[in-house]
DNA sequence: CTTTATTAGTTGCATATGCAACTAACTATA
DNA sequence: TATAGTTAGTTGCATATGCAACTAATAAAG
């Protein structure tokens, strides 16, 4: 009898195939609608002849906003690894957008500054960025788009604690 | 006179630089959460000796929902260029999980399906993924999740028409 | 029925990315 | 102070991706 029923459990858990609920679940959608966002982003700027990757934009903005950060703060804020950043750097850096700095403090850091090349592209980059971004909410009220991203940030929060956008 | 005004209007357009809301905008916060999802999702797949990709396994999921697909429609389906998924199913191909077979109603396509190992490796994908899921919804109630959903597919719908999740 | 246009899939080229192994430089410990 | 450990950045290797050019096969037009 015992047997019986651990037979019949064994059986049950071949059975029960686990079910996921794809088409109700957040992952799937979000992960959707930022390759959407993220391919259109890039037309844009190719459209505008701007020589840029959306990946090189957010470089650009982060520098824009915190010029002299380090490789290592760089890539970690723009969640990027360590190695991913390097041949960013390298490409945006034989473009003309950046510079690298050794610093005098620690020779192992390079500091990243933008060139003048690189804030005048980023004013360029500006207008584009803000046309994308409108057309993304504009069907979205002010008080949905305070909760998206407070959900956003929740979501997030499950995955260790993170400070600010891209 | 009239050249006065012409004049400061250039000025003005000149030291008006655009400005841009990136931590009250939606992008960027779409853009971050889904990497820091995506960055997870392939931790357990490694963790869990799952020898496959996240790319690979969207491919996976749709198959096994609709097997026989064209490389075509899979493309289209899973929101990829055709010349991307040719070579991820070559990878995937080689690894045993799909095979691609001629039409014969139509030389030019080939319908993909899975094979048994790639049936095989959806049932042990499920579960992690199930387990991922609900690591991001946990602290999102089930209202909530209708809504970011709801918001997801308006977004999406901005740019042109969409269906189905990934 | 032949010529032209379109379509499915592949490939070269360029970019981006994570991991692991590596070097150089700094820090901590014995 | 010498040795061991840590940290910043780079590089090799593998994967994924878009674009453009290409081939082969089908569809459309003459």
């Amino acid at each position: 009898m015992q047997l019986t029923i651990v037979v019949n459990y064994i059986c049950r858990m071949k059975k029960e195939e686990v079910h996921v609920d794809f088409e109700n679940s957040i992952a799937p959608w979000l992960g959707k609608t930022a390759k959407v966002i993220e391919y259109h982003f890039q037309e844009k700027f190719n459209d505008a002849n701007l020589d840029l990757t959306k990946e090189q934009m957010v470089v650009l903005k982060k520098l824009h906003y915190d010029d002299g950060l380090s490789q290592n703060d760089l890539a970690f804020l723009t969640l990027r690894n360590k190695s991913s950043l390097t041949r960013l750097l390298s490409k945006m850096e034989k473009k003309g957008y950046i510079i690298r700095q050794q610093s005098n403090v620690d020779k192992r850091v390079n500091k990243v500054f933008l060139t003048q090349k690189g804030r005048d592209t980023f004013v360029l980059v500006k207008p584009v960025v803000k046309e994308m971004m409108a057309k993304i909410e504009q069907n979205i009220t002010d008080s949905e788009k305070k909760l998206i991203i407070n959900m956003l940030k929740r979501i997030q929060s499950n995955f260790g604690p993170q400070v600010k956008s891209l």
